[in-house]
DNA sequence: ATGAAAATTAATTACTTGATTAATTAATTG
DNA sequence: CAATTAATTAATCAAGTAATTAATTTTCAT
């Protein structure tokens, strides 16, 4: 009832940047309520758009969750590798500094509303078996991972590639569930201070997990 | 074309233990495609049933997923809580043992098809953030979780009870994603052999992690 | 100026969805 | 055996769902 300013068929004067705006809208939605849990009409109603601007902007439902991933997605791969290429160009690399330049970039999206819906969709999407999540995940996050593999094989040479594979995954997954924010911590621990040292526990436990036999 | 027994209206002759089989296939459904993104219809033609059958069994749609989870789910909880009792009453219980009693129900599900469906799924779930799942998941493992943080304080005493919290749910995160098979592992690191030590890995992965400091 | 391109709404289409109901047959109980 | 209860199919309903189209208005390039 406050302020409705009528909408009028048509393009409008000025510039809106609605893309950017469906993109936001669809990536909370998308976080909350997972693919197929949102429909494009609760999109396009909280984006204050018809659905019609969906397609138009982004074609159909699946090209649209595409978009919301690869966004931030790429933008974490590509933080990871420049991290990775700064650090590889000093001598005496550690396994501590190693592993919190791989987190950084995630943990940082904890501090804004819009980065721990991202965290959320995140986690979801690495836990779903379907091809467009194996598809999107291939697209974002292979490079970089493998980087960080070689990596991670060059500073432990006695234990085998493939363990630390299965380490970078079991790294993967404590991440994920710890910053996407499902875990009910609160709820089981009774904390409700803010969880600052989140990264840094969480790089402590894969450094000793990494380094464990 | 093979067996088409003709279907005639009414009770049929024998029993048939329907339900059994609903919740199976609803099972490997859910884990494949979630909540949202299976539908009754579904659940019902592979069951080889009526969409009709699976609310008279099960009601609705929300209250089939409650007891596809809690099946299973409730098992893994008391068995921790068995194991657990058991490893207190001897002496010197050493961290490792503690952590391998915790993962191995789940580790043991990962032998038949139906129980690494229920790790998918089970790793989805821990992802969302709907009421729906914090219900369940609150239902389901608080108590036993809650008991083995106990535990951890113990072994652990130089560590603050909500680190303690913290590190459980990173091995939590972690062990999901390991035995949800959701993580690529066979595309990433190229390798095609079982992943028989993964019990293993994961143990001394998580050890490492709560020794960390 | 003028015509093409961009951005938008409203209306609609063809299809799914979860849930319910009536009819039907077998099993159980008394 | 009669009556009730259990188990099942077929048919249907109202409410969504993704996607498309036509009409409309502004902006931009010539």
């Amino acid at each position: 009832m406050a302020h409705t300013k009528q909408k009028r068929v048509g393009r409008p004067e000025g510039q809106r940047n609605l893309a950017d705006k469906i993109l936001d809208k669809a990536e909370i939605l998308f976080a909350e309520q997972g693919y197929s849990g949102t429909t494009l009409r609760q999109v396009a109603d909280a984006a204050d758009v018809t659905s019609a601007m969906t397609a138009y902007y982004f074609k159909n439902k699946e090209n649209l969750f595409r978009e919301v991933f690869t966004r931030r997605g790429l933008e974490i791969a590509e933080q990871r590798m420049q991290q990775l290429d700064m650090l590889q160009k000093g001598d005496n690399l550690s396994l501590e500094t190693l592993v919190r330049s791989f987190l950084q970039p995630s943990s940082d999206l904890r501090h804004t509303n819009q980065g721990r819906a991202f965290l959320r969709l995140h986690g979801r999407l690495h836990m779903e078996p379907e091809p467009l999540s194996f598809s999107l995940r291939r697209e974002v996050y292979d490079a970089s991972t493998r980087a960080y593999v070689e990596a991670l094989v060059a500073l432990l040479p006695e234990q085998p590639e493939k363990l630390i594979y299965q380490k970078m995954s079991l790294m993967v997954g404590a991440y994920l569930y710890a910053f996407s924010d499902t875990n009910r911590l609160k709820e089981l621990a009774m904390s409700e201070d803010a969880t600052d040292d989140l990264l840094e526990t969480t790089v402590a436990f894969s450094v000793g997990g990494f380094l464990a036999t």
